[in-house]
DNA sequence: AGTGCAATTGACAGCGCTTTCATTTGAAAC
DNA sequence: GTTTCAAATGAAAGCGCTGTCAATTGCACT
C-alpha cells in the first residue's frame, strides 16, 4: 500500500474538523489546546499514521534538534563507547545525532564538516583537534557550539576536552623503566595523530631516560589490526631480540604482541612486558590480562554532549570550565607485573591515576 | 565572529547581482548557467561561506537525499565494516546516512524508524527481520524501498538480503561432529536474535546427531563479551569438564573461551576445539587461530546500498531479485583442526563455503 | 534589418510547518 | 443581561529553497 502522498498536517486537520495550527499546537504544546480537540486530534494522527516531516518543522522553527558528530573511525572499539554516551544524553533531549565516520582523512573531515553544516546542526562535536584552516573557518563561521574532544590543544575553536596523548606515552615508557626495563620498544600505527602523540611522548621518554630507541619502533600507515600487531612486534623482535618490554599505541596493537609472544614461546611478563593503550574490554581477559593506559572516553563523550545541551537549550551560558583534562590512569595487570607481584588466578587491577 | 544570521540563497544573489534562481541553478546545474555568471556566482559563495541550507533544498525538491540506518549494536566489530560498505556506496552518490543504534531493542526500533521517518529518507535499510507489527506498518506506509539485512525471511518487508542463521548454526555442529566430538558446547548470548538462531540451528543439530546438550549451553542476556566468554565457558567445563568441543555464538565469546582454555592449561585444538562466527580480524591472528563461521557482512551492506540506490535513482526498477541468500563460510584455523592437518607456524585458512 | 530558435535568466508559487497576531469563545463577575 | 478577561482557536506570513513557466537574450540565417 504504497502512498502517492504521506499525510501532512492539514490532512490531519481536515480530518479532525480543525485548522492546521491547532494540530501544530496539539503536538508540539499539547497543553495549549483543549482537551476535547487533542483527543480528536490524537485519533486524527494515529488513523493517517502522521509522522510530522522533521524538514519542514526544523525550517520554520529554526530549531533542528541535529547536532553532528564526527569520528575518524568505528573500526576501532574506542569510538562506540564514545558515541554511545553522546547518543545516550541527545536522546534524552529528542535531538538526533548525525554521525559521520571520516576514517582518519582530514580532507574527508572538512568534506563532512561543510555537509554537516548544511543540516543546520544545533552544535558539532567532533574528535581530535587537528581540523583544516578551512574546517575551522567554517565551524566558527557557523556561530554554534564546537566541542573538539579525546585531545588537547592550546587553540581551541571552542569547547575542549582531552587529555594529553603525549603525556601519556611518557608515562607509559615512565611506568615501564619503573620496571627496570631499558629496551622498550614500540608499535605504532601513524595516520592517527593521536597516535603521533603518544609516539612522541615515547620518543622524549626515552630520550629523558637516556635510552636509546634504535631499532625498537615498528611503525605502518595503515589502520591497526590485530594481525598488525603481530607483524611488527615480529619485526622489532627480528631485529632485537634483547626486547625487555613493548609498549603499543593501541591494545589491538597489544594483543598482537601478546600472541607473537605465545607463537614464540616467549614469556610475559617474565621475558617481555606488553603495556596497550585505551583499556578496552579485553584487556583484562587475556592471558596474562594486558595492561593498558586508560582514557575517559564515555566521561568525554558525556561531557560534550551534556555541555553541548546546557548550552542550546538551558541558559545559554558557557559553562566554567571550556577545556577540560581528563587524564588517564594505567591499568596495571599481568602483561607487565613483575613475578612477585602477580597474584596466580587473579585477574586484578592496580590502576595508577593521572590527570 | 558569530554571525546573527547565516547567507542564504539571496545573499548570495544581491551579492552577485543576479536572481536567487539563478543561483540555485549554479549551484544544482551549473551547466544550466553561463560561465561568467557562475564565475561571479562562485565568487560570492565563497566569500560569504555560503552553505545551501539543505533542509529548505529537501523541502522544496522532494529530494532529502537521506537513507537511514539502523543498527543493534556498534559495540560488535561486525557492525563497523557493514555500515562502512554503506556508507562508500551512498558518499558516491552525496547520500547522507542517517545512523541509529538501537542497541538490541525492539522497542528503540520502533521509535528510530518513527522519528528517521520525520526526516523522509529516501529508503531505510535494517539489519534484522525481527521488526515491530508496527514498525512494519510504518515502513510500509511511507512507501519508500526498505531492505532487511543480514537475516532472512518468508515475509520481508520488500527487499532482503541476509543468511540463514540457523543452518549456520547446524553446520557449525555437523562440522565439529566431522571432526568425531561429540560433547559439543554452546555459548551464546540472547538479546541478539540472530544468535538464538544460530542456538536453534545448534540444538537442531545436536537433536538430529543424537547428541545430548545436557549442561552444555551456557547464555547469557547481556551484550557479549570477551570476559563473559571466559565466563560462560568456566561454567560450561566446571560442569562438564569432559566437554570436547564449543561453538561460540560469537568471535568475543569464542576468544574468551580460548583464554579461558590458556588459563586452565588445556590444549586448543587437542584438547578442546573452538569455532566463533563472523569470523573478526583477530580470529586469524590468535594463536592458536579461531576457526570461525564468516558471513557476507561487507557484501550484504554493499548490496542494500547499490539496490536502494538503483531503485530511487536509476530506472525506478525493482532487482530481478528481492530476496538473496549470501550463505557462509567455515574458515577452519588452527582451533579446530586435527592435529595431522595442522601445519605449524602457518596460520592458513581452509574455507568450506556453503550457500 | 527581420525572423526563428535555442540558450539564459527571472517571476512566482509553494514544499509543510511554526510564529505572530488577531479573533472567537466561555465563564466568571457585575 | 452585560461586561471583562483569560483561554482557545484561527488567519496570514514566511522559513530558504526549487519547479514551472514565461520573458529575455544572443546569434545564425534570410
Amino acid at each position: 500500500m504504497t502512498r502517492k502522498h504521506r499525510a501532512t498536517l492539514s490532512d490531519v486537520a481536515s480530518k479532525a474538523g480543525v485548522s492546521p495550527v491547532t494540530v501544530s499546537r496539539a503536538i508540539r504544546h499539547p497543553e495549549m489546546v483543549s482537551k476535547k480537540l487533542r483527543e480528536r486530534i490524537d485519533n486524527a494522527v494515529r488513523s493517517l499514521g502522521y509522522i510530522p516531516n522533521h524538514l519542514a518543522s526544523a525550517l520554520a522553527s529554526h530549531r533542528t534538534n541535529i547536532v553532528g558528530v564526527i569520528v575518524p573511525s568505528l573500526t576501532n572499539g574506542v569510538f562506540d563507547d564514545y558515541l554511545a554516551a553522546i547518543q545516550d544524553v541527545f536522546s534524552l533531549a529528542n535531538i538526533q545525532v548525525l554521525v559521520t565516520n571520516v576514517r582518519y582523512s582530514a580532507e574527508k573531515e572538512e568534506k563532512a564538516i561543510n555537509t554537516l553544516l548544511g543540516y543546520h546542526p544545533e552544535a558539532m562535536i567532533l574528535v581530535g583537534v587537528d581540523q583544516t584552516d578551512n574546517s575551522r573557518q567554517m565551524l566558527t563561521n557557523a556561530g554554534i557550539p564546537v566541542v573538539q574532544t579525546l585531545d588537547l590543544t592550546d587553540n581551541p575553536i571552542d569547547l575542549n576536552i582531552g587529555l594529553s596523548h603525549d603525556d601519556a606515552g611518557y608515562a607509559a615508557v615512565e611506568y615501564l623503566r619503573s620496571l627496570g626495563h631499558e629496551s622498550i620498544a614500540h608499535l605504532t600505527a601513524r595516520g592517527d595523530p593521536r597516535s603521533q602523540q603518544r609516539h612522541a611522548g615515547y620518543q622524549r621518554a626515552m630520550d629523558t631516560f637516556g635510552l636509546s630507541s634504535e631499532g625498537l619502533v615498528a611503525l605502518t600507515p595503515r589502520i591497526s589490526t590485530v594481525q598488525l600487531g603481530r607483524r611488527l612486534f615480529a619485526e622489532v623482535l627480528d631485529r632485537q631480540p634483547g626486547v625487555e618490554a613493548v609498549f603499543c599505541c593501541n591494545d589491538d596493537l597489544a594483543l598482537g604482541a601478546l600472541f607473537e609472544c605465545q607463537q614464540r614461546g616467549i614469556r610475559v611478563p617474565e621475558d617481555l612486558a606488553i603495556v596497550g593503550f585505551n583499556d578496552l574490554e579485553f584487556c583484562a581477559a587475556s592471558v596474562p590480562p594486558l595492561t593498558s593506559v586508560g582514557t575517559e572516553r564515555i566521561q568525554m563523550g558525556k561531557w560534550a554532549a551534556q555541555n553541548v545541551l546546557e548550552i542550546i537549550r538551558g541558559s545559554g551560558q558557557r559553562p566554567d570550565k571550556c577545556q577540560v583534562n581528563t587524564g588517564f590512569t594505567i591499568h596495571e595487570r599481568g602483561s607487565s607485573m613483575p613475578a612477585h607481584k602477580t597474584v596466580h588466578g587473579t585477574r586484578g587491577t592496580k590502576a595508577r591515576v593521572v590527570s
